[in-house]
DNA sequence: GAGTGTTTGTGAACGGAAGCACAAGCGCGT
DNA sequence: ACGCGCTTGTGCTTCCGTTCACAAACACTC
């Protein structure tokens, strides 16, 4: 199949999944995993992995498997991973503190470039290794080093403001961790996560004695 | 149509949107609210609010709108909000820090009955008004206050060992913030919170010019 | 009480994703 | 060189979710 096709969103969604995997089996100096292994490792169906990577082009030997290097890098360059993404983080509460500390954004190419928090007593405060600006110099941080991505883990009075300002700076994804609804313009992406929003679906779940199937 | 009918799993994710609208729309003291308002204040398509609303049953006038009260109440039954659920949170690094002070929970009636870490390092140390305790005290807790949803903030390598704990205290309800595929049998329900998956999405689209179309 | 305007509830069409099942293709042993 | 066993790649079916479009139903006015 050609490079050129449109990977499907839900395609895209488990990417990542795999290649975490994939990484995990490279430390392991593993050469080769078949369809099977891989599924298994990351929770899904055998035929949904063998789909998902035949978007990507044919990288698998039939009878063998797929070279876990290769398909390290070709994962890697579909999501961008080669790349390094400047992120900036908007509002560090305790939420903003916890993802700034979080080593998982660094050890994966996501290199936080600046500290925002509306609230002048704030500023200065170090957190990991940055310290915290006021949210209006977000324009000059975006100048100086073009902002890829913006997480925004302020209240939700205050998150479509930012994202008005983020995207006025030319950001066009946004991680929102506010439970606001973000109104955007077409080209920008956004993706939620609703802490408590995740609680009140468990909790359906629970009340109906009526489990989800998917691991996770 | 008829309540005992099953819900889909679509819509039960978006139960808790329009929860949210409408407690906002009762703090304003609106009455009534059509399909069409809410539909924009949680981000959707109005065709999609009728429908998931008429899973519950039909609680809407035509040629009027949904009883905002009414709707509350309909939806807060349906999703279990009428109970209390106590919550632990196993692993309180700074993630786990974060959602013990994280006040979304407790403004939406989920108390936080337990702050669990196996580090003894940290036994004792207050987070918010609980002291953390170790993980080994979880069945006690399970025992004296029934667990229904067990949070899962450790690094990914006591992921799984973490979750066999739980559900061996009876926790049938996961949320899961480890980067780990959780093993578990099919009548416990895990969510899966990846913060680095998120950000890896948003690579992709960022790198394909191919923005999702949906607001968040 | 009839007509009008508005909004719900839902049948039906559509699109995308999941999973099955199998042919095609590869390595390896002989 | 040939056959065997294994694994991929993919056509096809099925299922689920989304969206359209419209009839049914209500409030309100005259």
């Amino acid at each position: 199949m050609s490079r050129a096709a449109r990977i499907p969103e839900a395609t895209v969604e488990r990417l990542p999944l795999y290649y975490r995997a994939l990484v995990e089996l490279e430390h392991v100096k593993a050469g080769t995993v078949s369809s099977e292994s891989l599924a298994e490792l990351a929770g899904v169906n055998a035929a949904k992995v063998r789909k998902d990577l035949s978007y990507l082009g044919t990288y698998g030997t039939r009878g063998v498997g797929y070279d876990v290097e290769n398909l390290v890098h070709q994962i890697a360059r579909e999501l961008g991973l080669t790349h390094d993404w400047p992120v900036v983080i908007v509002g560090i509460g305790n939420l903003g503190r916890a993802l700034a500390s979080y080593s998982g954004f660094s050890a994966r190419g996501f290199r936080i470039a600046a500290l925002l928090d509306a609230d002048p007593a704030k500023t200065g405060q170090v957190v990991g290794r940055l310290a915290i600006r006021p949210t209006a110099e977000l324009a000059s941080i975006a100048a100086a080093d073009l902002v890829a991505i913006g997480i925004i883990a302020t209240p939700g009075s205050a998150a479509q403001d930012v994202a008005d300002q983020l995207i006025a700076c030319g950001v066009r994804s946004i991680l929102n961790f506010s439970p606001a609804v973000l109104v955007v313009p077409a080209e920008v992406t956004v993706r939620r996560v609703d802490l408590a929003l995740e609680l009140q679906i468990l909790s359906f779940h629970h009340g109906h004695n009526d489990p989800l199937e998917s691991t996770g």
